[in-house]
RNA sequence: GCUGGGGUACUCAAGCGGUCAACGAGGGCAGACUGUAAAUCUGCUGCCUUACGGCUACAUAGGUUCGAGUCCUAUCCCCAGCA
């Protein structure tokens, strides 16, 4: 197994990481120097939505959307695969999936999207990692439907492999400076077709390999799966959990070899007043492998507006450090928006204390 | 003192004879959120009950009516204008 993920400028850092989603290019709510202080690694953008609001000409011209955007850390590149599902495949509007590629209809206007767009996006935005166009059912599709998804996802995927190794070479990308391609595996719940979905894909050869589709099954994350795949899958290759997830899902699933994770969870939830607070009572006493480590604080809830401690004494993040639970009730419920800041600094710290306690252990 | 307008659940606020346990908003409580069209969304919020249903309620007391938060009378408060 890889112990060490490799930025494009040559430098590495050691699994495992997780990567807040910059959907749009920011953390929302965060400024690029407070994701930095949180400690993590970098940050996930979205090739679909910035070739929407970007475009692919400032990107170029700016030598990469990190330096467009001003970051300078780590950043790898979702593919637009999720956005078939959570747009296209909503309902209700024009928006069409064939093997050709998405038609996405927002706010009445289309977006035509290809896995040769993604990828050739991707490489304009030189990022560290890119993940292939890949397609997905909803949690309820039938095994036909769901068979459909991993025969496109393995035909999107090589045309990806394709343009990427064309991209390389038109752009003279040494071999070493090339970035990680990640082939997405599918299947929904059939592990039959996840080992289908597996097979084709390590055929066409990548880096690494993220767990795609619908990872919640009833409610709860679906580790049987996570397993299949890190079982079934080439041990010197990376593995990437894409939208892994809750803090002891992630610490299960490093334990069965992922390394990479992404999630909108902890910023989301910052927003919508779920805080992680570990069960110790400093940092040094956190211990992630015991059951049930943490647990969620909700400052809205009238009952703290007297409580005068930190939200959480094992935590050294700009919130913990300078306000109390009362004071971020009061500002809360008084819609103070820079609260909303301040939680969403506390949960990737979590997050990143999190991933520095999974891997001291390497 | 006169004239006019009001008193509705934790708060604000609809309601103008039945379809009202009472619109809506806030507050409160609970839940959801997993490659972000989410600073969002969903419930519950008089009492008993899992529910059906029952009970008690729209300042207070009477009254009219088959039926009253809604109409009438008196009383108590509040507000504006005039004295």
């Amino acid at each position: 197994m890889q112990k060490n993920f490799r930025r494009l400028d040559g430098m590495t850092l050691p699994y495992p990481l997780f990567f807040p989603d910059a959907t749009r290019g920011e953390v929302r709510q965060l400024s690029f120097e407070d994701v930095k202080k949180v400690g993590l690694p970098g940050i996930l953008v979205n090739t679909f939505h910035l070739l929407r609001l970007v475009g692919t000409e400032k990107t170029e011209l700016a030598g990469g959307i990190r330096s467009h955007l001003g970051w300078d850390k780590a950043m790898i590149s979702d593919s637009g695969g999720f956005q078939i599902m959570s747009i296209a495949k909503k309902g209700g509007d024009n928006s069409t999936v064939t093997d050709k590629g998405v038609t996405f209809t927002i706010d009445g206007v289309k977006h035509h999207f290809s896995p040769e767009d993604s990828i050739k996006y991707q490489m304009a935005m030189r990022t560290d990692l890119m993940v292939v166009l890949d397609d997905f059912t909803p949690p309820d599709a039938t095994y036909e439907e769901a068979l459909m998804t991993v025969n496109r996802t393995t035909l999107w995927a090589k045309r990806c492999k394709a343009t990427y190794l064309a991209e390389c070479k038109r752009l003279n990308i040494p071999r070493d400076r090339r970035p990680y391609l990640i082939g997405v595996v599918q299947g929904a719940y059939f592990d039959d077709l996840r080992i289908q979905s597996i097979r084709e894909l390590t055929e066409i050869g990548f880096d690494g390999y993220g767990y795609g589709g619908w990872v919640m099954r009833d409610g709860k994350f679906d580790i049987a799966t996570a397993k299949l795949m890190a079982d079934n899958l080439p041990k010197d290759s990376v593995l990437y959990g894409l939208g892994i997830g809750k803090p002891d899902d992630i610490v299960k699933c490093v334990e069965l070899g992922y390394q990479i994770f992404d999630c909108v969870l902890p910023t989301r939830d910052a927003r919508h007043g779920r805080l992680y607070v570990y069960k110790a009572k400093e940092i040094e006493k956190i211990d992630v492998y015991q059951d049930s480590f943490y647990e969620y604080y909700n400052p809205r809830q009238a009952q703290h507006l007297e409580e005068n401690a930190p939200v959480s004494t094992a935590c050294d993040c700009e919130l913990c450090m300078t306000v109390t639970r009362a004071e971020l009730a009061k500002r809360w419920r008084e819609r103070d928006e820079r609260v909303l800041r301040l939680a969403t600094i506390h949960n990737l710290r979590f997050y990143a204390i999190l991933m520095e306690k999974l891997g001291s252990g390497n």
